[in-house]
DNA sequence: GATTTACGGTACTGAACGTATCGTATCATA
DNA sequence: TATGATACGATACGTTCAGTACCGTAAATC
């Protein structure tokens, strides 16, 4: 995991602490377990962690930065690219690990408030689209162009439009909570688009 | 359009100043379309439309139900359920039809504003879902169903995901921002979702 | 030992939502 | 016409919380 937090002055002078840095992100991710990132405040990290604000503000830039900072390691630590053989079972192992996640651990909720925040604060949404939508989406393209290698889809398939019919209907669920993240979902979203990728009916 | 504001307790005394309501949805709008949602204050507002804040609370119990409601008039006057006949030209123009809002109005900044809020605030949640996201999912529903009256798609198709696979990925694009709105996109989108649900390749 | 940077503690600033109070205005009802 | 109920504008206030500023002290380099 690369750094992510403000890098320190170098050279002389007493070195930051490794034991904060470590306290403060655990603490930031206990409270967001117990409370969410709304109702998070960096008072209370700061007091969890045994440590003064400035310290926290030293490293992190904003609230934002610092949870996302401890969102990411925990939420790419348990996906993993999946390598079925068949671009079916990819696509499927793919979406059941992110409902795995985002409907059993708090990590599902502190995604949807980071998201949220993303929206109104445009730093952290920079940090955002490098640090997490670009790299994962660099990964779920594998999984297309791997397909295509295989002879599964033509290669004239768009694999951003593919990705986004994907995990666009399940950001969509998760967001507006019209519906449930079934595993029945899942299958059917799969289904219809490996249908629409690989099926020719007439046009295209 | 329903009244979406706090009744009034009605009977004697001296009757809420329906030129005052207009006066607060107008500066909201107004406002909207200047700053967006966050940076859209309750004593600008009051300002603007020459009114108290009392007078605004006395209607709308938070920001997030005042900015809903200026924002669900403006954007759903937009929306219309089209009738082409076919499945595919109605997606089509559906799908057209919320990107050309989206994307050519600041509609689409409150859009994104609201989501965002929507997920702090439980209240607001629930008229969300009340009164957006729920009637308009009942409308393109008739979209699908009246596709199955015509044959064009098996009855066993989900209704549910078949929406969602249309409008997911254009919210996840709009909210993650990783690519753009294009037309090529919502031709992508359709073509591959009516191959999915009309073709059979081997399961289902 | 001098300098530089980080530390905990704490007070502070600033923004903005939402509430409370007050004297006044406007209605229904008796 | 008088009375009571409610809305009004104005304004001050309470509250929360992110982020900053400053302190004396600790730990590193030169």
């Amino acid at each position: 995991m690369t750094e992510m937090s403000t890098p320190p002055k170098i050279g002389r002078g007493r070195p930051r602490s490794e034991r904060s840095q470590l306290a403060i992100l655990h603490a930031t991710t206990q409270l967001l377990e117990e409370r969410g990132f709304a109702e998070l405040t960096m008072e209370e990290v700061a007091a969890r962690a045994s440590v003064s604000k400035a310290t926290i503000y030293r490293r992190w830039p904003t609230k934002g930065t610092l949870v996302f900072e401890a969102f990411a390691f925990d939420f790419l630590s348990r996906q993993s690219l999946p390598d079925t053989g068949s671009l079916r079972g990819d696509l499927l192992a793919s979406l059941r690990s992110w409902i795995r996640v985002v409907k059993g651990t708090v990590t599902g909720r502190t995604l949807v408030g980071l998201i949220a925040e993303v929206q109104r604060d445009p730093e952290l949404a920079e940090l955002w689209s490098e640090r997490f939508v670009l790299p994962v989406r660099a990964q779920h393209r594998l999984m297309i162009s791997r397909a295509i290698e295989r002879g599964e889809i033509p290669s004239t398939v768009d694999a951003d439009v593919a990705m986004d019919l994907l995990y666009g209907p399940a950001y969509h669920r998760l967001l507006q909570s019209h519906a449930v993240l079934s595993d029945r979902f899942a299958q059917s979203v799969v289904d219809t688009i490996i249908n629409g990728l690989t099926c020719d009916s007439k046009s295209r």
